[in-house]
RNA sequence: GGAGAGGUGGCCGAGCGGUUGAAGGCACCGGUCUUGAAAACCGGCAGGGCGAAAGUCCUCGUGGGUUCAAAUCCCACCCUCUCCGCCA
């Protein structure tokens, strides 16, 4: 949520980020409600003073005349600050609603445009030159008995899978490289619930309910499964005061995660790329906010470390304008090479990692407290709302897809890149 | 799921219906003292809204209610803890 404050201060930076991302948002409008409910604001306040001071006035003796007449100006002032805090309750009903439409600021160097406008930041590896034809993952797994999507939608419908044999260990010793990747740069690693309530999910900017939901709701309970752990380590800390040298906390969560996928249909999603489940492990920040920009260039450099040690080629994608989402100031994307995807192999997302800024934070309201360095007074600094972060350490399911396309062999077994053996216990998958 | 206890400021913890936005302690900040640090002592210090400021308003889990007046009384809900039951 944006800081309602900020809204004439910086109008048109908001309405070109709605443009943009194109969100349909009337800001004007949002900044009348903001007018409209500081006024009614305003007003109540008086209210609640003339009260106040009625109020004091009626702890002395009064003859009983005089305290009838008290009371009865009591009772009248009682309604008439009713009155008006139903109107501010209205208007700022209405105020929040409107900011909730409203995205965040877009960085400047973001690209604009539409999902294809990305700009190529960089390129890793060189996508591998077969001498045989490869295959897609769906091939190989099937073919080394690693996935069973029959049973799996038989049990729980299409898009679920079993993992099996080497992949199901896959799936842990990708966990623990990638957690061993990054907890020597400071993360926590913590193990999150796996549902969450609606209003943290909204919290975090996520929608958790409507036709276009991605999230799945548990009937006959107020909770959902959560499409990320970044749902939950925000969530974990809603409502807290850091002091400054607390920051930047980094998390490690793992998960489940969740997706309904819902209008995905049709697009490319064979096989694994695109699952209801699949389990991830994600970096969470908190931050001082000038701190955030060079926060984000680290995560997305223990991304890169993790994809390198894996020995998956991929490129670094600045993700343009319109396909940022509501809370993302910058987004960054890793795409590995997928052999088997499309006809001659294409790039598919693999990492995603965002500076919200203090997007999330506001409605979260995790703030901190600064340390008073230098100040004179020290005293009357207000608190300030952290900066947040994300990005995916492993995403488990396309992991596995770029790792059975990139490091296939032409008997069909999967060559295990050399970081990975220790934790997987064998260099080779296969061929069976 | 059943029974009981409880939810107060960054943390712990007091709080007769009005003088309590809240005692006390810890932490933190400033000062005195000290070669320096510690200790001791003095002072400051909840969160948030509106406001240039003075100031003013709101907030004692959440939402209702009683009252001229609620952290204090009543109701509902949420959460935590203890015991019992069930269970990986």
């Amino acid at each position: 949520m944006l800081d309602p404050r900020l809204l004439e201060e910086r109008r048109d930076e908001i309405v070109e980020s709605c443009r943009a991302r194109r969100f349909s948002a009337d800001v004007d409008a949002t900044i009348a409600l903001h007018r409209r409910a500081n006024a009614l604001r305003t007003a109540l306040n008086e209210s609640n003073r003339l009260r106040n001071e009625h109020q004091k006035s009626g702890k002395q003796k009064l003859d009983p005349a005089a305290r009838e007449a008290h009371t009865a100006e009591g009772r009248r002032l009682k309604d008439e600050v009713a009155a008006q805090e139903e109107a501010v309750r209205l208007a700022e009903a209405e105020l929040e609603t409107a900011l909730r439409g409203l995205p965040n600021f877009l960085h400047p160097e973001s690209p604009r445009g539409d999902e294809s406008d990305f700009a190529v930041l960089e390129t890793a590896g060189q996508p591998r030159a077969f001498d045989f034809e490869p295959k897609d993952h769906l091939a190989l797994a099937s073919a080394l008995d690693l996935v069973d999507f029959e049973r799996a939608a038989s049990v729980a419908g299409q898009k679920f899978y079993f993992l099996k044999r080497e992949a199901a260990l896959l799936e842990l010793a990708l966990q623990r490289f990638a957690l061993d990747q990054i907890l020597p740069e400071g993360f926590v690693p913590i193990v999150t619930p796996d549902l969450a309530r609606p209003d943290v999910i909204e919290a975090l900017g996520f929608s958790p309910r409507g036709e276009e939901s991605q999230i799945y709701s548990i009937a006959g309970h107020d909770l959902c499964l959560i499409g990320t752990a970044e749902i939950t380590l925000g969530g974990m800390y809603a409502d807290s005061i850091f002091s400054e040298d607390e920051l930047p906390l980094k998390l490690a969560g793992v998960s489940h995660c969740f997706r309904t996928e819902a209008g995905a249909h049709g697009r490319e999603s064979r096989g694994l790329y695109r699952v209801h489940q699949f389990s991830k492990v994600e970096m969470f920040v908190f931050c001082r906010p000038e701190d955030s920009e060079a926060q984000h260039r680290e995560l997305l450099r223990l991304e890169k470390k993790i994809f390198d040690a894996l020995e998956i080629p991929y490129r670094v994608i600045d993700i343009a304008s319109a396909d940022l989402g509501a809370p993302a100031y910058r987004k960054f994307d890793l795409e590995a090479w997928m052999p088997g995807r499309g006809a001659g192999g294409d790039w598919g997302e693999i990492t995603s990692t965002s500076n919200c800024t203090d997007f999330q934070a506001r409605r979260l309201k995790v703030r901190f407290r600064r340390t008073a360095e230098g100040e004179s007074a020290g005293a009357g600094k207000k608190n300030e709302l952290v900066h947040t972060l994300n990005g995916t350490a492993i995403s488990n399911a396309r992991a596995i897809v770029a790792l059975l396309e990139n490091h296939q062999q032409r008997d069909g077994s999967i060559r295990i890149p050399a970081a990975l053996v220790p934790y997987l216990g064998t260099d080779r998958i296969g061929p069976r």
